[in-house]
DNA sequence: ATTAATCTTGACCGTTCGGTCAGGTTTATT
DNA sequence: AATAAACCTGACCGAACGGTCAAGATTAAT
């Protein structure tokens, strides 16, 4: 039972508007018509798609959850440590560079408790989580890296990768006005994974 | 000319109240109403005191401000980049385990664009971290720490040591429902102290 | 061509927001 | 004791919020 296509259609334009204005004013200060706004839609249109704003909101917290999770399989494309790590801090980097909007919204959730994806967080992304320690203390006992706590090992890459979506307007103003051009992001880029790498003895 | 003890204590009272609201329900969430409740005071009596909930809002990221930039100041109590560096970071470490409230209501406000405090990063914040840039330059120039770009390495310090605070309700799902026991921080401080030292090639 | 289903929208509603203010109370000054 | 300054607060205001709805327009199904 395929939707029809005014619908598939006006649901992309409302849900990309979303993501604009929740990440720009966060969820109390995101209207519903400045969302109508952005889409070039009424406000009462919006309400027909999505019966209210926390609906539109958790449609949108869904995309980047998914998108999340997807970005996160680069972790198990590599046996080895090293290009496992260096795999999915890349991958997450490239995330924060290409979709910083959707980093801050997920930042927001998570600074107000995370009210809306507890859930998600306690249920999907702590399974995820743990297979992934599961692999990390593989390699811990097979002597390739040092021995560590490997939550905060991912809690490090996180924290890292997703400042430079999240502190954006911080980096900018430290950065003469500017935000990162694409050779001081890549430089970024190759500095953050050499730092993990070698501090948790995976290279040299 | 020194103020009034009734002024000074309910200052502080609604000081410390709007710090709870704000960190918890972010600038637009946050009401006067809440505030006024949380201070045990009417309404009306805050706007005595403040005028607006913009200047309130303005004073307690004043004072996140000071706090951050004196805490700051552990950098330069050392010469060698070990001890200045394992310093700072323990600095910043305690503070996002001592005051979280004002690490999330600092980030959210970055979050938005920093739209209040533009000037502040722009002109003190970038002040501090040139002269620490040089500091850092110094050391690889003598050879003490390898080559690399002292911003980026101050945006890790910086990225991880508050994802503790700002990233809190995270952890906290992703570890039994369980705020980090004191043993689990202390862990999380050496091995990110570690991680970050042993990186830039401070260590081994 | 007709009917049914879906989509569109301006106008409207109750609630809550930040902020104001007049008038009373308490504290400080002389 | 009297005056001034500072403090307190219930009641109120216009604006903006999320959400509703009836009635019309468009599209799909037969």
């Amino acid at each position: 039972m395929r939707k029809n296509q005014i619908r598939i259609n006006n649901e992309r334009r409302i849900l990309a508007a979303a993501v604009k204005i929740f990440a720009g004013y966060g969820y109390q200060g995101a209207t519903m018509r400045k969302i109508a706004e952005e889409a070039g839609l009424p406000k009462a249109n919006l309400h027909y798609y999505f019966q209210t704003k926390e609906q539109l909101y958790r449609q949108v917290l869904d995309g980047i959850f998914k998108d999340w999770l997807a970005a996160a399989n680069t972790f198990d494309e590599c046996e080895e440590p090293v290009e496992a790590l260096r795999g999915y801090i890349e991958t997450k980097m490239d995330l924060s560079r290409k979709r910083p909007l959707e980093s801050r919204i997920w930042a927001e959730e998570i600074l107000r408790g995370a009210p809306l994806i507890q859930d998600q967080l306690e249920q999907t992304l702590a399974a995820w989580l743990d297979t992934r320690v599961k692999r990390i203390t593989d390699w811990i006992n097979t002597g390739t890296i040092q021995a560590l706590n490997p939550r905060i090992l991912m809690y490090t890459i996180w924290a890292v990768t997703q400042h430079f979506a999240d502190f954006e307007s911080q980096i900018r103003a430290l950065n003469h006005q500017q935000n990162l051009s694409d050779e001081q992001f890549a430089e970024a880029k190759t500095q953050v994974v050499q730092t993990i790498l070698k501090g948790i003895g995976a290279l040299d």
